[in-house]
Formats: structure tokens, C-alpha cells, sequence
DNA sequence: ACATACATGTAAATAGTTACATGATTTC
DNA sequence: GAAATCATGTAACTATTTACATGTATGT
């Protein structure tokens, strides 16, 4: 989904900057969509002169200035029609999988450090998402699925992967020893 | 992880042609990556230009004919590099979450009707590495946890959507009467 | 007759990230 | 004194997908 329409979104749990925006993203939806400032403001610019949302410029002392956008009708009617074609889809790019692929050509101290690295990040993410889940009473049903999804992929994906390193690093060493000490 | 990387990845698991690399990628890591003919062709004409690759043209009968790449000795060289510095990560996005993430404000019908869509795709995926892990003894102990990876992600998912499908439901409904009729 | 598999390639369009520019204020 | 937070924006670059062009052979 475009950073067009995941604006509209966000604008539609309440009014925000781009700023704001951004923040959203971080806290609340990092592990499942990500945008950055250079995709966020021109989509609200964008959005504006569409008539999807408007804006007011807000001063304030000791910060800078800001434009707290406001989603419109217009917008909420398209942000809803965009929702009723969206497909159900989802997909995974995973740079440690390929390491994995190709583990019997990594020595294998580096390996037990993917591996190592690997375990930390899914630790760090499943820690995050368990105090969204317990600070947040105020989430929505949906969102709190979204949570619990995340959660239920960590978990599954820690608990493989730290079951399955020690054999894993056997399993691999044996491959070598097979194949000969050439190579 | 860019398609010139991959490429060479894939070409260092045997001699292959832009078509059958194609392929491996569809059968074998489509899981976790994923590229394209107008990705991969001009990926290989520039790994061949830098010497990465070498190729042969191989006449068929009742085929077209094809350029079958091998990898050089440089581009086992840099590939190894790569895979050296990278670092174990990972990316996931989802339609369906931002789909979930707004539950509230899609007719019932719909929020059931994605919900079985995802769940058709979660059992699909999970057929799909489960044949692959019991039709492929050949598989390398690497490859063969990239599909357990997979599995384990999910078969934990598919359990918690199957799960929470009814009280998710409930949930968003009563939200819709705690706001009232009114919106 | 129509779709799929085989096979290679290009061009346009899409969409995004990264890095930079600017500058006050607050925290370490 | 350095780094982070607040705040908006642009430009260059990167990488990719989609659709098209071309053509044979096989399966339904």
C-alpha cells in the first residue's frame, strides 16, 4: 500500500503532521509498514491539492512552526473505496534467509553471529510489541490484532531458531566434512 | 539483498539460465525474495560486462535457443564479500494488517471474507513448504531451514487467525454499537 | 482456439530511500 | 560540546515492476 493512502489512514484516527505522521509509523505500525519523511511530505502535499486533506498552520513558541492536516470527506471516501478493492496480501523479504541459504559457505563463527544477531532482533521486536500490548488498553480490536499477529510470528520464529541452532551448526559442519577439507 | 547478488547466489548452487533462474526463484525462495524477468536479464548482461559471470550459448531444437551463465572465479569472489558484510535482516508488510487495522470501519462481510482469504493464503503457503521439505531429501541443511523458517511462521499464524477469527469479529461489532448508530 | 511453457530482452513508469538544507531547544 | 527532538522540505539516486515485443511448441 502507497504512503498516499496509509496518510489517509493515519489522518483518519485523527488530525496529525507530517511529523506526526512519521511517529505513527514508528510506533505503531513499524512492524508491518514503514515510510519515510521523503515519502511523507510530498504524499500530503499531494493529497492536499487533491482536496483529500486540508491543513491549518500552527505556530508555537520554542518549536517550529507546524500544518496539522485534517483528512476531508473526499478523503475519507476515497481512503474507504481504496480499502474496499485492497487484497489481503502480505509479503516477507528476509536478508538472514539468504545467509542461511548459503550458511555452508560462511565460516562458522560468522554463522553462530547471524544467528546470534538474529535471535536478538526477534527478541527485541516481540519485546516491543508486548508493551505496545500491555501500556496500550486504549487500542482498538484491529489493532490490537495487528499486535498480536506480530507477536505470534516472533514468538514462533524465536522459539524455532533457538531450538534448532545447535543442530543447525552440526548439521552444517557435517556438510563440510563431507564434501572433503578441499574447497 | 539486490537481483545482481541473488544471481550470483543462485548461480553458485549450478549453471543456469535467466529462465531457470527465474524459476529457482519462484520454487525454491519465494518465500523470502522475490525478482522479476526485468530485473534479472539486465542483472545478468551487467554481471557479465564486470566479468562476474560467463556464458555460453546453447542451441535447442523445438526450443529458443539460451545463454546458460556460470559464475567466475571473481564473482564467487564478490559474492562471498557481500555475503560477509551483510547483516540478518528482515522486512515484512502487510496489506491485510493495514486492512485489520481498520476493521471498524469495513461492512462485516467484507472483514469475514478477508479474514478466509488470509487463511486460504496462510494453508497455501504452508502446503507449498511442506511439500518441498518432504519431496526434497537433497536440500541443503541451510535451505532446508529457510522452509522450517516458513513453516514455523506460518503454521503460528494461520493457528492465531483461525483462533481469533470469531472473538475479533465480536469485538469490532461491539465497538460499532458502543459508538452508537450514529457515523 | 486458448493458455502455458519455453526463451530473451527493453522501455516506461512507479515508488521509494538517502542525504542534504535549515534552525531553535533541550537533554546528556 | 554533542546528540536528540521538533519541524518541513527537496533533489538525486536506486531499484524495481509492468507491459510490451517476438516467436515456437505443447497441452486442453
Amino acid at each position: 500500500m502507497d504512503t498516499n493512502t496509509l496518510c489517509l489512514g493515519v489522518l483518519l484516527l485523527g488530525d496529525a503532521s507530517g511529523y506526526d505522521i512519521k511517529k505513527m509509523f514508528e510506533d505503531s505500525f513499524s512492524h508491518f509498514q514503514a515510510a519515510s519523511f521523503g515519502s511523507i511530505y510530498p504524499a500530503l502535499n499531494k493529497l492536499s491539492e487533491q482536496g483529500m486533506v486540508s491543513f491549518r498552520e500552527e505556530q508555537q513558541d520554542k518549536r517550529p512552526n507546524k500544518k496539522v492536516f485534517s483528512i476531508t470527506p473526499s478523503g475519507r471516501e476515497q481512503f474507504l473505496a481504496t480499502l474496499s478493492k485492497a487484497e489481503p496480501t502480505e509479503q516477507y523479504r528476509s536478508d538472514f534467509l539468504v545467509l542461511m541459504t548459503f550458511a555452508h559457505l560462511l565460516p562458522p563463527e560468522r554463522l553462530v553471529e547471524i544467528i546470534d544477531i538474529q535471535l536478538k532482533n526477534l527478541q527485541g521486536e516481540l519485546d516491543i510489541l508486548d508493551e505496545i500490548i500491555q501500556h496500550c488498553s486504549t487500542l482498538s480490536a484491529g489493532m490490537r490484532f495487528t499486535v498480536e499477529y506480530g507477536i505470534a510470528a516472533n514468538r514462533a520464529l524465536l522459539e524455532l531458531t533457538r531450538n534448532r541452532k545447535q543442530s543447525l551448526l552440526r548439521e552444517i559442519a557435517l556438510e563440510h566434512s563431507h564434501s572433503g577439507a578441499a574447497q
